[in-house]
DNA sequence: GACATATTATGGTACGACGATTGATGATGG
DNA sequence: CCATCATCAATCGTCGTACCATAATATGTC
């Protein structure tokens, strides 16, 4: 199902960095060894390898071979860097820097959200709401749905800084409302949060807005640390590794 | 000065794209005619578009040549591109949402500095701090330790998050503050507001240092406006197109 | 005029060669 | 025996050519 070789290759590689098969601040296999290890042409790997490094993942020179750089140079808000982190598993340390992170702005987002919200912006939000509630009612996809309700809110606060965190933030939400999902009944008791949100949204009100947003990453939040006292070690997290759509890079 | 062909070509690419030269939607030329235009060959070309795909600036099919996606597609946090729309001259919506940002990230993470920041920490910051003193009563660089001393701010939060993106604030963060310095005195006025700051997370005081951090944006917003008043456009901005330094790609 | 088929432009992949750079090795001299 | 320097070699960087795969366009057929 993979789309091209290099797309492929990229992934392959940038999934065994994020998950340290490759630690930081080893080398690569020089490259005519990962040719026949990944049975691709030498362009292949290089054209891969170019990717990675614009993503900060490796830098490269003679002699001295690729290496693989420090977490923090990483570009983190990078789609696809996230969904590697993600695919290996978040750790306590992560979800509660995203946890803080979301604490951070989410609730100025949809303060933005309120005052800017166009009539389309409503309407998407609108849609993603009865997603969520068609999910609980007949079953269907909850997590998917909660992720268009929360980048909807983003983009309807029409600041593009804002708009480009709530893109990469994607895979990392989807990793995080997965796990608060766990727990039993979780959705169906945060539905009327996020109505309360969306609410508040459609009645101008910055004040109500933000704390009804509060109110639902508070409710994350305990979903998670109950997630996270019953399992000690948190390896995959049941994430199953799906492909990256049609990403040909 | 460029270090090797590919960054070179990846930098000419991205800054081209990222100025309009090659619109939003249109195609490059066919790899063979970029060849020709940069006399370059075809294996640089097509890793230096791998690079700029990587970063979301572009898509490639057969028979469909290399298209420039919307600007909402790009990777908005990567170093490289901010840097190149740093170059490109910012507009004046740009800076509003990112003085917004502004708002949103560094009062919460000044606050997580005045509870977390470590010895260390600290000392970097006096550091910056006394190079910004020294700038201003001695000449020098102003503008480096100011952005030396957000960035200490922010990496003192301690939350992998908010230091990404005080990495990939820096080079929007440099032209701000070159904005705002172009106001005459701007610097000796903003420095006892720099050391409020300081101050306040040294004495672990969350909400002080949250107060004195707004008191800054507030008055680097005044300084940007009123340049902005006298500038009806605003091009270059007079940010010299300095060189990525060691970047291999 | 609509649909199926052939054409062809363009990127995708592979292979081979040589150049450039830098870490390592060994030689030379003190 | 150690330090300095020159040589070497491993590895990435760049180039060129050839061929494959895909999809937009043109062509032909009904």
């Amino acid at each position: 199902m993979i789309k091209n070789v290099h797309g492929g290759t990229v992934d392959l590689l940038g999934e065994a960095i994020v998950t340290g098969r490759y630690p930081v601040g080893s080398s690569l296999p020089p490259e005519p060894l990962l040719c026949e290890e990944l049975g691709v042409s030498r362009t292949v790997i290089r054209e891969a390898v170019k990717s990675l490094i614009a993503k900060g993942l490796l830098v490269t020179g003679p002699k001295v071979g690729t290496r693989v750089l420090a977490e923090e140079q990483w570009n983190g808000f990078d789609p696809d860097v996230v969904a590697w982190q993600s695919r290996a598993g978040l750790s306590r340390e992560f979800l509660r820097d995203l946890q803080e992170l979301r604490r951070i702005v989410e609730p100025a987002g949809v303060r933005l959200a309120a005052e800017r919200a166009t009539a389309q912006d409503i309407a998407h939000l609108e849609t993603a709401y009865a997603g969520m509630q068609d999910a609980v009612h007949h079953g269907g996809d909850y997590v998917l749905h909660d992720l268009r309700f929360h980048q909807g809110l983003l983009r309807a606060s029409h600041n593009r800084m804002l708009v480009q965190m709530s893109k990469a933030l994607g895979a990392l939400l989807r990793t995080s409302f997965e796990i608060s999902s766990s727990q039993p009944d979780s959705a169906a008791s945060s539905l009327p949060l996020h109505r309360a949100v969306l609410n508040a949204v459609i009645a101008r009100s910055p004040q109500r807005a933000e704390r009804a947003i509060l109110v639902l990453i508070n409710d994350a939040n305990e979903h998670i640390e109950a997630v996270l006292k019953t399992r000690r070690k948190l390896p995959a997290l049941g994430v199953p590794a799906r492909r990256i759509k049609g990403k040909a890079a």
